[in-house]
DNA sequence: ATAGTCACTTTAATTTTGAAAGTGAGTCGC
DNA sequence: GCGACTCACTTTCAAAATTAAAGTGACTAT
C-alpha cells in the first residue's frame, strides 16, 4: 500500500501532466479554488460552465488524492466541506496564468487580474480570428 | 461561411485555452513539433506515448484549423505531408515550458532543455510522494 | 408534516477514446 | 508483372468518459 498509485504513460513531465489535469474540467475547478473565492461543493458546480456533480466529485477526489487540494468539515450533523488548495495545489497559479494569457491572445477570452480580483479585459464574442 | 465556427463554453480564457487544447494529446504533438524534429504522420505517431493513428489525424485537422499548425506536401505520387507549427503554434512554448517545468517538479518527470535538445534530468520512476 | 438545502451517488443516453484492421497510392526487388 | 512493403490515413467496434437528470440521506426551517 506504499507503492506509488499514479502510473503515467511516459516519464515525459508533459505527459504526466496531462496524464493528471489534462481534461476539460479539472484546472476550472483549480481556477475557482485559486481565485474565485469557490470552496463548497456547490459553489463549484454553479460555475459558469456548469460542470456535472458527478464529474465535481470524482475532480475533486483526484485533486485531493494528489494533494493539490484538502477539504475540512465546516459544520457536522450533517457534514459538509469546504475545499481549499494546498500550498501544492497552488503552486499551479502560474501555470493557470499562462493558460490564461495565452487564451486571452489567442482565443479572444477575459483577462482576470487575481490581485484586484477584476476582469481587466472583457471576452470577445467570437471564436478565434 | 466566414462566422467564427469555433463555439466556446464560456469567456474564460482559461475554459477556452481548455476547449482547444484540454485532452491527453493534443498537447503532446505540439510537443513533438515543437521539439522533437518530428514531422511526418508516421514520426508524431511513433513517440513514447503511442497515439492512435485516428487521434492523431483528428487532432492535426484541429490544430490546422486553429492555425496553429500547418502542413505541405514534400512528396506528390503518393502525396506526403510534412506538418508543422505556425508562429501562432510556436507561442505555445512558454505554455509547455510550464507544464514541463509543474510535472518535473511535482510527478517527478523528466526536464528537457530546448536550447540543447537534452534531457537535462531524469524522470523519476515512481508517482508523485 | 412538508418543503427545502447540501453533498453527493446512481442511472442511462451520448460522445470520445483506444486498439486494430483496412484502404489507396505508390515504390522496390526480382 | 507479381508480391511485399511504406506511408498516411479511414473505418470499425468495444471500452471508457461525459452529460443530464433523477435519486439519496442527513439534516433545517416553517
Amino acid at each position: 500500500m506504499s507503492q506509488p498509485q499514479t502510473q503515467f504513460r511516459s516519464r515525459c513531465s508533459i505527459a504526466r501532466t496531462l496524464d493528471v489535469l489534462g481534461d476539460k474540467w479539472t484546472l476550472l475547478v483549480v481556477r475557482d479554488l485559486m481565485w474565485h473565492g469557490k470552496h463548497t461543493f456547490q459553489e463549484l458546480q454553479a460555475s459558469e460552465e456548469h460542470i456535472a456533480a458527478n464529474l465535481l466529485s470524482e475532480r475533486l477526489k483526484r485533486l485531493m488524492a494528489l494533494g493539490l487540494v484538502a477539504r475540512e468539515a465546516y459544520q457536522d450533523r450533517p457534514v459538509r466541506y469546504r475545499y481549499a488548495l494546498t500550498d501544492e495545489g497552488r503552486s499551479l497559479e502560474v501555470l493557470l496564468l499562462q493558460i490564461m494569457g495565452w487564451g486571452h491572445a489567442h482565443l479572444g477570452g477575459g483577462l482576470f487580474d487575481p490581485q484586484t480580483g477584476r476582469t481587466v479585459a472583457e471576452a470577445s464574442l467570437g471564436g478565434p480570428q
